[in-house]
DNA sequence: GCCAACGTTGGC
DNA sequence: GCCAACGTTGGC
């Protein structure tokens, strides 16, 4: 099993929103390295859920992946703000995977205590740009995390 | 709202 | 294939 970071922003899709949700398709990922790590996800396979671009950036839950991941319907549909005119249902360009709520932190571990832990320095959502909306976690960096809880 | 860091696009 | 221009991300 493997582990992973996945970003939203709480203002367009929240941990409350997946909590109430339930499953959700991790749809709108247009980024070939991050649809890469879709494609390598497995069912089972955890990942903390992190709020961006928000006041306090933090992990804030966990959730497990339920699907392998396969095309991403918002491509093909003209009125989505993620519709591609360059992919085809041939040729389908992006994936995405569905992600099951696991539960919430029981406080959130912000990005200023993450940047403060030297046993973190490798984590790749610290490391230049971290632009990535969806990146690996090793399991050494995933225990370590939620000893912090 | 600013701006640094990147990825993508497209002219050549 | 280079690279400037442009758009986006996301912390602050």
């Amino acid at each position: 099993m493997k582990y992973w970071l996945m970003k939203s922003e709480p203002t367009a899709f929240s941990i409350d929103d997946l909590a109430r949700r339930g499953t959700e398709p991790w749809d709108g990922v247009r980024n070939y390295q991050a649809r890469n790590y879709l494609r390598q996800m497995r069912v089972g396979d955890q990942a903390f859920f992190y709020h961006s671009n928000c006041a306090e950036p933090a992990i804030v839950g966990l959730v497990e992946v339920v699907t392998e991941a396969y095309p991403d319907p918002s491509q093909f549909d003209p009125d989505s703000p993620y519709f591609d005119p360059k992919s085809s249902r041939e040729a389908p360009r992006w994936s995405l995977v569905e992600v099951r709520f696991e539960r919430k932190l029981a406080r959130p571990i912000t990005l200023r205590e993450l940047k403060a832990d030297p046993a973190l320095a490798g984590l790749a959502l610290l490391q230049r740009g971290h632009r990535l909306s969806v990146m690996p976690v090793t399991p050494a960096q995933w225990r370590h995390i939620l000893a912090l809880e």
